[in-house]
DNA sequence: CCGACAACCTGACGGC
DNA sequence: TGCCGTCAGGTTGTCG
């Protein structure tokens, strides 16, 4: 469920435990993930000091006193599980601090990746170079959407998507932003109205916050019950819930498939 | 530029 | 209990 809420939950939970700590062990438990880990990537942790850890995008970001910045991301099924009673399968890299805290990133469907940068040119990774504004910052707006929808016969579902317009969203907060916005997933991005541009760069930061608050309160100290980081149940207005009724007009939610992904929505509601 | 699709992996769930 | 098909929050590349 990794999309912007969550990873900044579990960078949010990572925080208290991580910052000013130093690694005394990372234990790699395979050598990759989606890609290779970097060379070295155990030794150049062990015995660093972290200094910050932050959120660009989905991507989770760890500064070190070493000049290096992990850079993690949890894919579909990633998973930090904190002080965990017992290793349990996919527990790939487990970090433990001087100061006896464990983290074991799992990831089952391996998803993730774990990279290391230099500090100063995290932002020109590649990973991160190309990534439009974050939703939640200063950059995102109805001026910027509409520079980024006009003339697009692409779906609105599918621009949402898109981490060069901006960098976060995934499937379900882009459901749920349309679908307070208003506006229909396969409408294309240059037909829509002004109007539901401004309710759609009120409603994308709107969904988010409420998600983050979400998180954050099932977090208490730092891990929800099973120790877990970053996931959550929360309910949806319209992703998930295809035939149940829309919860501002009754009628049935849909379920359409836009490019090999589900969209929830009501029809009558959303145009 | 666009969109459909496949691939990467495992697990959960429903039907039989 | 097991087997099978379907689906899943992301990213990346190919093809037409």
């Amino acid at each position: 469920m990794p999309e912007l809420p969550e990873v900044e939950t579990v960078m949010r939970g990572l925080a208290p435990v991580w910052t000013g700590q130093r690694f005394a062990r990372v234990v790699l438990n395979r050598g990759d993930l989606r890609r290779p880990f970097p060379d070295g990537l155990g030794q150049r942790l062990t015995g660093a000091t972290v200094l910050a850890c932050r959120r660009r995008a989905k991507y989770g970001l760890v500064d070190t006193d070493r000049g290096d910045t992990l850079i993690l991301h949890l894919g579909m099924s990633g998973r930090m599980r904190l002080d965990p009673a017992e290793t349990a399968k996919h527990d790939h890299v487990v970090f433990e601090t001087e100061a006896g805290r464990v983290v074991a990133f799992n990831d089952a469907r391996r998803f993730g990746s774990l990279d290391l940068v230099a500090t100063a040119d995290v932002d020109r990774h590649p990973l991160l170079a190309g990534l439009g504004p974050e939703p939640l910052g200063p950059a995102f707006g109805a001026a910027m959407l509409g520079r980024a929808f006009a003339d697009r016969l692409a779906p609105a579902k599918a621009l949402l998507l898109d981490q060069r317009i901006v960098a976060g969203l995934g499937n379900i907060y882009v459901c749920e932003a349309l679908f307070e916005a208003g506006i229909h997933p396969a409408r294309a991005g240059g037909s829509v109205a002004t109007a539901r541009l401004k309710a759609l760069a009120k409603a994308v930061p709107a969904v988010l916050e409420a998600a983050i608050a979400a998180g954050g309160s099932s977090l208490r100290d730092h891990a929800a019950p099973d120790g877990t980081l970053g996931y959550f149940q929360k309910g949806f207005q319209v992703y998930g819930r295809a035939g149940e009724p829309c919860p501002r007009c009754g009628r049935p939610i849909e379920r359409i498939v836009q490019s090999g992904r589900s969209s929830f929505f009501c029809a009558h509601d959303q145009r």
